[in-house]
DNA sequence: TCCTACACGTGACAC
DNA sequence: TGTGTCACGTGTAGG
């Protein structure tokens, strides 16, 4: 970092005085004339100097932040902050994801929260009721044992069939083989189940079984 | 953005040949004078708005940049580059510490041994990975548009299937009709799915998609 | 040959 | 009356 200039006491040049307006939208240009030129004072290398230092800081700092980021496409100064914006975002997406995983993972073991979280579901229960009306359906066939087999129909909605599944995993259903076809917002499960938690002398209880379905599936 | 330079075909300076030794270190400096003054040509208005693009283009960015962290300090494009790189770091710090914090969740289940000999749990585990050897195994099929289907098979575990279920979700996979069967503590899944995450000009990125799912199967 | 990206010095402001 | 920050125009190296 070595320059020959020394910037201080001579110039080569005067101000000229011509279009004025310099760059951005609205600068209030007052022109000050801000230097004193009958002392030949004011001498420019110390602002010089500190532009130098203000550059090379903001290079540093683009470099550490190019050195953070994993994918590198280019060296250059705007796809170096590119990057930095879609890692963050990565990142960002990655800590939501993690988190709510973390969040539900955290209340399994507790089957289902009852407060839970009423706000959205408020909503998502209202705009359900009031505007698809696809009715919920559940049948059920007793298949001997404590074998069922089960169909569901249900409107569509985010984490809604995940939901149930935990649902039914808590009240003791096994689902062996399940096929889900959706259509139109409207989702059809089918499967074949075990249902431990509702077995009266060696038989399943059917309609008790398909209350409790219907129940579950609109609760949730 | 309006500029009255016109800054083409006139020019009021010479090039001055005093000191060239420009800013850094070692450049090679040859004053190869590129200009040809003679016919006026090589205007450098071309240079100029180019110039003013890019830094406009760069401006953006770091406004882009500004917009994502949570803690603004200072509207200095310095301070913006600090905030970013902190934000990204406190961003990475969580990431590691949620999914080191997912993993010991999920190893939980497997921690109620009475005895509770550490040894033990270590061997368990090493047995179980050795022994069953159910090999995680993802197939992913291209069906046109941005639809696919996909087969997964991986290992029966508590909770493992709607925790697949949401991560296939957030990552963009929107299934439409899949089939689940369980045979000897190995899950099979086949779906059809749409990728909307994953489509480059009009096609999906099977080889893509199909690693995110290996890893997506591993990782829960 | 042109085009892109960069660092530089400089005037204008804002504390 | 200074110090720090900014956008600007410009020369120059590489592709």
């Amino acid at each position: 970092m070595e320059y020959q200039y020394l910037d201080c006491g001579f110039e080569g040049l005067s101000i000229t005085e011509d279009g004025n307006v310099s760059g951005t939208v609205s600068r209030t240009v007052k022109r000050k004339s801000n230097y004193d030129y009958t002392s030949g004072h004011e001498c420019k290398s110390k602002n010089l100097q500190a532009e130098r230092r203000r550059r090379q800081k903001l290079s540093d700092r683009l470099l550490t932040l190019r050195a953070l980021a994993p994918r590198i496409t280019n060296m250059k100064k705007e796809t170096i902050i590119e990057d930095a914006i879609n890692y963050i975002q990565e990142l960002q997406g990655n800590v939501k994801f993690l988190s709510d995983q973390l969040h539900l993972l955290e209340m399994e073991p507790f089957s289902e929260a009852p407060g839970g979280s009423p706000k959205k579901e408020e909503t998502d229960d209202v705009e359900e009721t009031n505007k698809h009306m696809i009715q919920e359906e559940v049948e059920v066939g007793y298949m001997g044992g404590n074998k069922v087999q089960i169909k569901i129909i249900f409107k569509k909605k985010r984490g809604k069939f995940t939901k149930l599944l935990e649902a039914l995993s808590s009240f003791g259903f096994q689902l062996s083989d399940t096929s889900i076809t959706s259509a139109k917002g409207a989702i059809l499960v089918s499967s074949f189940a075990e249902a431990k938690g509702l077995i009266y002398d060696d038989r399943v209880a059917v309609e008790e079984a398909r209350e409790l379905l219907l129940k579950i599936v609109r609760s949730i």
